[in-house]
Formats: structure tokens, sequence, C-alpha cells
DNA sequence: CCGAATCCTGTTTGATACTG
DNA sequence: CAGTATCAAACAGGATTCGG
């Protein structure tokens, strides 16, 4: 049992630490919205009209404070910024696409039956 | 951009229904430990004692409400409740190796760089 | 030992209006 | 356009107590 727990215990902090980044209502719809491409804050926010301005701005400066996207301003007018993601954000890939696919399956098996 | 901007909000529709369902602080590592077998309240509570009692016995009801784990109880003396992974709570394991092994990399750039 | 029930608190989230 | 300020609501989480 001792190995056992031991190995959970490893998992368990490996998660932690992938939901203490990608956690809550709207960090990951955000980065799926990037990587269809570098985006403007307006753009993200058509995608997810759902989202109020202000916690669009929260979410956006932390993905960037954990280097998942990058925030670039272009000083023209009216002013621009633009978000697109790292590498780093980028190898969040392989998890989203079980993420999605998940919950499809979850939706044919319960939500839809 | 018309079937970009569709393909994006299918991907955002299904990732919502997965985060419905496994967002937050606790449920991910509770699925994690039961993915070691069956286990008792106590037992779980042991791999993860920084969850109250009341958090724990809250997160296992939505779990077992939206049919990720299932909850035997056996009337003996004294009482014994049993937890386990549905097959729906086992097709989560492709997304938490991807969580893991995300966390993993996580850690090896930004956390101990 | 395995929880349920209650009460309480602080953080998270959100609606709305406003600014450079 | 890209946010910030302000105020209110919702929720997560903790402490404690209780029962089988």
């Amino acid at each position: 049992m001792k190995s056992t727990e031991a190995a959970c215990q490893y998992e368990l902090m490996a998660a932690r630490d992938a939901l203490e980044v990608i956690q809550g209502k709207w960090r990951i719809p955000i980065v799926i919205s990037l990587t269809y491409g570098t985006k403007r804050f307006g753009e993200i926010h058509r995608d997810m009209p759902d989202i109020s301005p202000k916690m669009l701005s929260q979410e956006l400066k932390s993905l960037e404070e954990n280097q998942i996207i990058t925030r670039t301003l272009y000083d023209r007018m009216p002013v621009t910024v633009e978000y697109s993601l790292t590498p780093l954000g980028q190898s969040l890939q392989n998890l989203l696409v079980e993420l999605r696919n998940w919950g499809k399956h979850f939706r044919k098996e319960i939500v839809g039956k």
C-alpha cells in the first residue's frame, strides 16, 4: 500500500500544479479561443460574450503572468492590443483535446440521454 | 472566418460541458485518488488531508450526481461507505494523464526555473 | 469511524457605468 | 478599442457541533 499511496501523492501534486494555472470558469475557454490564432481583446470577447470585461481582463492578466499567453500593445490610433499563445500555452493542446473529447463523451452519455 | 468561428464555438461548448463536471479545487484530486481503487471516506481524506469533511462530502455527492463515482453503503457496525469510479469516471483517465503531464511540464518550465 | 447540519466568512464573480 | 472603477451577488471554504 505504501507505494500506491506515494504514486497517488505524486499524481495529486502534478494535477494541482496544472489546476492552479488553468482552473476557473474562463481560463481554458480563453486559451481555446487563442488556439485559432492571435486575437484582440474584443475578438476574444466576441467568442465568449458571457464574460464581463473585468473578468476577461483579469483572466488574461493571470494567463500572462503564468506565461501561457503574451500581450502585445500597438501604439496606434485607436489603441490595439493583441494576445497570443506562448509555446507553453500551445503545449496545452493535448490536454485541451482530451478535455473536449471527454466533454463530448459526457454529453452523449448523460446530458443528451 | 465563418468556419473558424464555428469550430471555435463548438470546442468551447464541449470544453464547457467537461469543465462543469470536473471544475473546482477538489473534484479532480478525488477522482485521482479513486483511480487507485475503491476507497472509504477516511481513506480519500488521508490522500488529501487539506480538505474539510464537509467539502469532501459535498464534492463526493456532486461527483455521484454526475455519475462519475458510485457510493455504496454497507450496513455493518461501524457503518462503512465505499466510493469507486464508474465507467464514466474511468473514462476520465486520458484527460487526467494529460493533466498530470502538463503539470509536470509546467513545473519544470516555470515553477522550478 | 463516517459522515450530516448549521453557521459564518472571505474570495470570486458579475452588472453596470465610465475613461484614455 | 481596451480596458478600469464601483458596488452587489454568489459561492467556496472553514469551524463547530451532532448522530448512527
